[in-house]
DNA sequence: ATTATCTATAGATCTATAGATAATGC
DNA sequence: ATTATCTATAGATCTATAGATAATGC
């Protein structure tokens, strides 16, 4: 009735006045969604107000600085890719020695992952190529679960005598770098010419990974008592 | 003598004036420098230019848009990587059908490129998040290459018998992740903790990847006549 | 009365151009 | 005389701030 709202229409809830938290949070969703698609500094706060149907100026009220906002979209969307219920069930799994069925839930769990989360794909490697240092802290506490973990199983399964004796941090990156990669094929690079089934993916790098580390069942089988 | 030339002490060269076919390269390469730390958006023509001891103007004669600029230097830096006599070798080595020794040129080859050539890496990193339309096409020219090439081997293989019947596709995706991946992790993520010496990611990543794909030799070893 | 939002604008920076000037080739 | 380079600057855009205004909670 004032004079005219512009672009303040279609967007998340509709009505002009938001409670801090909500605007932060929407404001947050927003910016997810431009800056993993042109990363930092290609993308303005302008933009952001924009697509979030606000004036810059509301920006600057909730995030002192743009390059807080980018913080703390970070730390949100890192927050939101909740780790540690996935790794306890791998541990679970781990504990009854199905190798099969451990590296078929990296395997799947990561390219599941990825496909329902190419925004976060893309913020983590924009962050990366702009040398952020939030994706760096993301790495060493997150993705480093999963490592250490892996390498102490591998290791533990060359120890039983089940495993081939391969350099086993080399083992674990052919297991997370089989899944990872082809994400980036199919959801970075966009690569509409090999496509591939997921669950034949999930299959192949399950055998290679499986096969490939195996014990070859030849003369000297020496098995633990 | 006249009255004084700033930043242009160091540079490429040091005298001040070239000629233009010569300048352009040197911006070029100055540009791939900038570009490959910071991206397309992240990096300013100001830089470009102080960092080749010119003035900002110069970089317009000799290029017509900042775009045009960034073309040139990933059109430059595609062709510099020349994948020709590369593939040439790996042909030769295929119709050997040495496994062993065609898996540790691919992954080895790689593994060499992406610790000689980061900045390739990152430029093409950052172009294909962008979306830049000349990264999508070196992956059609160049990679599509290895691709097809590779496919092709792994159901040759398979046909022989020497393969076990997994998506040769999918067992491409694999073989190529396993060191694309690791080139991630060593030069873009800057992961310091588990450092892995380059013989043994060979190594491993061969041995997974033979061992993954060979056809057991199990009861049923239907060779072909 | 408090809190969210907008208007208007400063100041910096960024790409790009026009026209002047200095170095080279002939 | 030609070609490379610089000076100066336009015009757009970008981040950020100050102060006004409108919506909400009590």
């Amino acid at each position: 009735m004032t004079s005219a709202h512009p672009a303040d229409g279609g967007e998340a809830c509709g009505h002009g006045r938001m409670r801090a938290e909500a605007r932060r949070e929407q404001l947050i969703r927003v910016a997810i969604e431009l800056f993993s698609e042109k990363g930092f500094s290609g993308t303005t706060t302008k933009e952001i107000a924009h697509a979030a149907g606000v004036t810059e100026a509301l920006i600057f009220r909730h995030f002192p600085t743009k390059e807080a906002l980018y913080e703390a979209i970070l730390r949100w969307r890192v927050e939101q890719s909740c780790m540690e219920e996935k790794m306890a069930e791998l541990r679970e799994i781990a504990d009854r020695r199905d190798d099969a069925l451990l590296f078929r839930s990296v395997v799947g769990g990561i390219l599941e992952f990825h496909s329902e989360n190419v925004d976060f794909l893309r913020l983590m490697l924009f962050a990366m190529l702009e040398e952020h240092t939030l994706a760096q802290s993301f790495r060493e506490r997150h993705i480093q679960q999963i490592y250490d973990f892996l390498t102490d199983y591998v290791e533990t399964r060359q120890r039983e005598g089940a495993f081939a004796d391969v350099d086993a941090k080399a083992a674990v990156r052919a297991i997370l770098g089989m899944p990872f990669y082809h994400s980036l094929v199919n959801h970075i690079f966009h690569c509409s010419v090999h496509e591939i089934e997921v669950d034949a993916a999930v299959d192949s790098f399950v055998h290679i990974a499986l096969e490939g580390l195996r014990r070859p069942k030849t003369a000297d089988s020496k098995e633990e008592t």
